[in-house]
DNA sequence: CTTTTTGCAAATGATTTGCATTAAC
DNA sequence: GTTAATGCAAATCATTTGCAAAAAG
């Protein structure tokens, strides 16, 4: 990897770089650019990513963002949701219970914590005899700015 | 429309028709086809509806059977839910809140009832000044069948 | 130098769209 | 007879796969 770029191009790279060693995988220019879109986009899909990415690094290609958002989704550095009606989006918070709430209008993604930090709303004679893992929960509603109107598409 | 094929093929074709119509919809053998398919698998994917419904009606086209969802849906007579990595399963169960659970090995999917019937888990302070509309919960566990060790797959 | 990752192209799966034909009302 | 629904083919969108070339450790 060439230094100077990644330098040039990318924040906190020498942080990213030591999160992705941490994981055991090996530390490239595109790897970082995609930490780095990230961290401006918190909830992104792979194809903004590969905007973000393409402008820090001209020639990525969006096969190549898959294949980082998958090799660090499989490592636990990225998160991946799929909210319904929309590509996945990828999140950097990952091992806490929280979720997300989705601007019906616009599309646009915030996080919602949870108040238990559990899975919440499911009493045992609930789950038909399912062993629980996980529980997703998804809110819908109008975000600040379709509220006022606004509509914008984000 | 051919009464005697429709009953021949069809349970409940009479309630079913009186339910299309109710919605403002026309009464078609493929319409009550689709009804018919998701009383037997509450929780089914286009592609299992589009095999149910050939089978009592050779000829139907996979894309007729998207466009009788799409129009139940847009009517309210089904409701389109989206578990993560798999396809849009349609259920007949509308209007109220209730929530599912899919199982991590075998993808079947039951119902889960939400113990409030309102949005749960969901403080104020949580909205990001979201108006909240709907919540919609998805757990993710182990399907009896699975804990036993007969990885089924549904 | 060995293994992993990327680039590129092509394949896949789910879903939608356009348009002529057909069936419902 | 109108209007809405279906059949068929093709298009689209998100994502995956296969393989050779390039980069990381």
């Amino acid at each position: 990897m060439d230094d100077q770029a990644a330098h040039a191009a990318l924040d906190h790279a020498a942080d990213h770089a030591a999160e992705i060693r941490a994981a055991g995988l090996k530390v490239t220019v595109p790897r970082l650019a995609v930490l780095s879109g990230l961290a401006e986009s918190p909830h992104a899909t792979a194809d903004q990513l590969f905007e973000t990415v393409s402008r820090q690094l001209p020639g990525t290609s969006l096969q190549a963002v898959y294949g980082v958002l998958g090799a660090f989704n499989t490592a636990g550095l990225v998160r991946r949701i799929e909210p319904a009606g929309s590509a996945a989006l990828f999140e950097r918070r990952v091992g806490d219970n929280h979720h997300h709430i989705v601007c019906t209008n616009c599309h646009s993604v915030r996080d919602v914590e949870c108040v238990t930090g559990e899975a919440p709303c499911l009493t045992p004679s609930d789950t038909a005899g399912f062993i629980v893992q996980t529980a997703e929960v998804t809110f819908w509603g109008l975000c600040p700015d379709c509220q006022a109107g606004t509509t914008g598409i984000h």
